[in-house]
DNA sequence: TATGAATGTTTCAGGCCCAGAATGATTCTT
DNA sequence: AAGAATCATTCTGGGCCTGAAACATTCATA
């Protein structure tokens, strides 16, 4: 089964798990600071976060420095369903590589890093979750690429 | 610059670009039988083939045999539009595999077809021009967040 | 042939997603 | 202390989408 149809069995959208990602690499944010590397309005980001605040993922707290904004962290529930994400990532991964061997695998990935560097890409847009060149990225792709 | 850049160039969208393909592969269709093939409801179609009309590159002609139907072909605009989108197809590839060897983009281009041919994937969704056996492809789960 | 069911297309109503403007609370500047 | 700036949120309006009518035409059958 695809990545995006198991998420969608956890109620979670490519968006939210991406966001979920982004918070959990880098808690303590605020909602500006994360709109602006997921490159969406602040206004949109508020939807999202209600979802996953609402799911018991994500909590809001005041920054006490400045009680305008609410920085972000996960829940220890986020915690643990970061890590049932990045499970199912590797295991849609495997499927979708199954029909290869080992070398082609290796082959067909280093093809692509070549490109997506050259191109400066570093995710699929519905799953960014960092801003460009962030090199942390690049490694942990299991927990994060489309089916 | 990118496929889909271009294509927005020229005011249109993958689903169009798609439409128009798959109408030229068989014209004098009815918008019921394309609207099945491209898995999506008649309804839907009918504002895709207004614009397509509109743009002068899609003619609507009543079935003689059965005056209810509306069977679509291309103008000899609408001809013209999909040589210079295939045209604008390779360019947009050439430039994406720049980066790689002749023998890189065929060892890419292998490994990419066994993947398709062993999920019975065609083509991408945006473009998709036939019917798919298993819907599993579509992954296009709409609405559903958190609850 | 007449009449009601079925069919191809279109229009309509409602929902979701999204961007940008307006609002409210708080902080910064001077 | 007063006004400008800032963070989050709410509000407004538009685009896209689905499924339910509506409309014209054809089919089935008595």
């Amino acid at each position: 089964m695809s990545f995006g149809r198991r998420l969608a069995a956890l109620d979670l959208t490519p968006p939210h798990v991406g966001l979920l990602r982004g918070i959990g690499l880098s808690p303590g944010r605020s909602q500006q600071a994360i709109a602006e590397d997921f490159g969406m309005p602040p206004s949109r980001l508020v939807a999202f976060i209600d979802d996953l605040e609402y799911a018991g993922l994500v909590e809001r707290r005041r920054d006490p420095r400045d009680r305008r904004a609410h920085n972000l962290f996960l829940t220890d529930k986020g915690e643990k369903m970061m890590a049932k994400i990045a499970g199912i990532g590797r295991e849609a991964e495997a499927a979708l590589l199954k029909p290869l061997s080992t070398a082609e695998r290796l082959q067909l990935h280093q093809l692509l890093e070549r490109l997506m560097s050259e191109h400066e890409i570093t995710a699929h847009p519905g799953y960014r979750t960092m801003k460009p060149q962030d090199p942390r990225d690049l490694d942990q792709e299991g927990a994060n690429r489309p089916s």
